[in-house]
DNA sequence: CAACTATACAACTGTTTCGTTCATTACCGA
DNA sequence: TCGGTAATGAACGAAACAGTTGTATAGTTG
């Protein structure tokens, strides 16, 4: 895909409150452990140590940009992943972050000697 | 790349942080207008219609996580793009976006009939 | 040196949003 | 129907952050 230039407002809108959905530890630590595959609210609220209304607000987040999505059996609610690309966002973001540590170090050695 | 899972902490902290610091309006503008090159500080607030201040701001967060760099040349200062997988990461959360409209698109014409 | 330009810094304001608490709804089993 | 469990909704305080205004620094030019 390629992207437009320059970027329509409400493109960079959408583009931006993705990342902001993203960019929340919390949100993060919920998608890690859905990579395990579907859980409901209080297996993540345990797996994850926080409160079980907290875990279903982030949720919400999530389920509201379409990253995830809902499975209702009797009286609990699964979520899952529905959007994938999500990972490969984390990873992408992952090298940037390694790439930047590697150079931290490498300046760190310089001044060493 | 494969990330690790669970992730730790500190790396869930980064991601995030990353991530928040790519999800503001103003920013993915200003890298889109990087995209055609370097650019002073004076050259971006009149592109992209700003103060001088806010944009300076802005790099600032930009410059910190080594998405931007600066090259200082009289008494101009150039920004520019060193980290290129930002855009990556945008074609990615477009896909996503884009898929997601034409999911509600479908979800309309399907009540419409 | 004085005036100007370009950039950065600091303090303040308003907005957003995270997490918690309390209340409410919905569903099941005894 | 009653008690228990699961999930959501609403309201609140605290923290983070965007954008503005005012000021400071640094280099350039006359």
């Amino acid at each position: 895909m390629t992207l437009p230039h320059p970027l329509p407002d409400d493109l960079v809108e959408l583009i931006a409150r993705r990342f902001r959905v993203i960019g929340e530890p919390m949100r993060i630590r919920l998608l890690d452990r859905l990579r395990e595959g579907e859980a409901t609210v209080n297996e993540l609220a345990d797996a994850l140590d926080t409160s079980q209304q907290n875990v279903s607000k982030h949720l919400a987040v999530l389920a509201d940009v379409a990253i995830v999505g809902r499975r209702k059996e009797r009286n609990h609610v699964h979520y899952r992943i529905v959007d994938e690309g999500v990972f490969a966002l984390c990873e992408q973001v992952c090298g940037s972050v390694q790439q930047q540590l590697q150079e931290l170090n490498e300046l760190v050695e310089g001044v060493g000697r």
